[in-house]
DNA sequence: GGATTAAACTTGCCATTGTCAAGATGAAAT
DNA sequence: ATTTCATCTTGACAATGGCAAGTTTAATCC
């Protein structure tokens, strides 16, 4: 059944389609997208996607369930690259696992979050993602000691922080960030790092500030 | 030439067109969008809009111009409902009309930030978004006294604050932040200001951090 | 005022797309 | 060996973006 002989049954062709989906997302964008190119870079007729994903949103559905599921997986690499088992250097970790994330696979990135409202969504998608808030979740619970389900502030924290670090991807990847211009890996790194312990730090009342 | 009567010649009939692309666009979202339903809505032939916008891409690029400009009206707007001229409440101010526009118009807020690469923009639509990035910047020089351009710890404060109501705006429209749910506009507004907040706050070097 | 020029808009056409229905193929089960 | 069934192909259809050529109106020029 794994022969990828060119035999009238392709063997993986679910895997080969979604493997080609996503390089026709990445060299086209989502607006250039289309079923057909994908169909014939596997060397496939144009109908036979739809037999495993139904129709191009089931495609792009199951692209966006298995880029969650990297984004999750590039976030726990950085996590487990970092030898500390400090809260805040794993929250520190899985930021820039994000920010590679985005900046290694943008267009998928922009379909994971595209989701457009009239969009009753699969399951494994929803769960996949969900996986991925977990993860943050979990990092904030490590970080305040309590879950942030029980805890309000803590709730504020993941969205703060959250908000932060996909913020700051967005615009980076939006090539909005270019009057900014920071340099390469690292300097984005440290630049992210230095925000998202703002995101981290809970505000005093009054804004504490001395040039 | 005001005469909007159905002579042969419309009018104005670029000024239409865009009314009806947003329409279409905030109905069934960009990929939905089509040219001909554009035309239709307004009246007029399939190719009517290629004479005023050149391709589609012209019209999106026109829209988003558009969408930049009452982006920045709409931050303003906010900023003269707040009596007080202290930088961060003006900076405040400004932080809940960049979620009003994102909340009132989400399918324009995602195509004006959407920007795939391959894609030389036209010079207006790139003035129209530096307007609004300007604003930014202006507000953190007022906040900072001293410009961003000139002081590299004043455009970390712009990356920083840019970054978490732009996150937040996007994880709000995208319905990412269902787990967390809040409720009313003035919830929501809290919400962003008080992570605002953090933003806008120089961390000091360790995490002051007590429950 | 009448002819000319230019702009605004239409009609018709083509290649491409997504989706559907029907058929062809081959692997697995009986 | 026959049946069964998932897998994949072929062919068709309507809709779309873009182009070329034609039509209608407004503005300009004499």
């Amino acid at each position: 059944m794994l022969k990828t002989k060119d035999s009238y049954h392709h063997g993986d062709l679910r895997a080969a389609l979604l493997k080609a989906a996503e390089a026709v997302l990445a060299e086209t964008g989502v607006h250039g997208f289309s079923l057909r190119a994908v169909a014939k870079r596997v060397g496939v007729s144009h109908s036979a996607p739809a037999h495993h994903f139904g129709d191009a949103k089931g495609l792009l559905d199951a692209l966006a369930t298995e880029g969650f599921r990297r984004f999750l997986a590039a976030m726990e690499a950085r996590q487990a690259a970092e030898p500390s088992g400090d809260p805040r250097a794993r929250l520190h970790a899985s930021g820039l696992g994000y920010l590679d994330f985005a900046l290694g696979s943008p267009a998928l990135f922009r379909l994971m979050f595209s989701d457009d409202k009239p969009a009753p969504k699969s399951q494994q998608l929803a769960d996949a993602a969900k996986a991925s808030f977990l993860h943050l979740v979990d990092g904030v619970a490590r970080l305040r000691g309590v879950s942030p389900y029980d805890n309000a502030a803590a709730m504020t924290d993941v969205m703060a922080i959250w908000s932060m670090v996909h913020g700051f991807s967005e615009l980076f990847i939006s090539g909005r960030l270019g009057p900014v211009d920071c340099q390469p890996k690292t300097d984005r790194d440290a630049l992210l790092l230095e925000i998202l312990d703002r995101a981290m730090a809970r505000a005093p009342t009054g804004i504490p500030y001395g040039d």
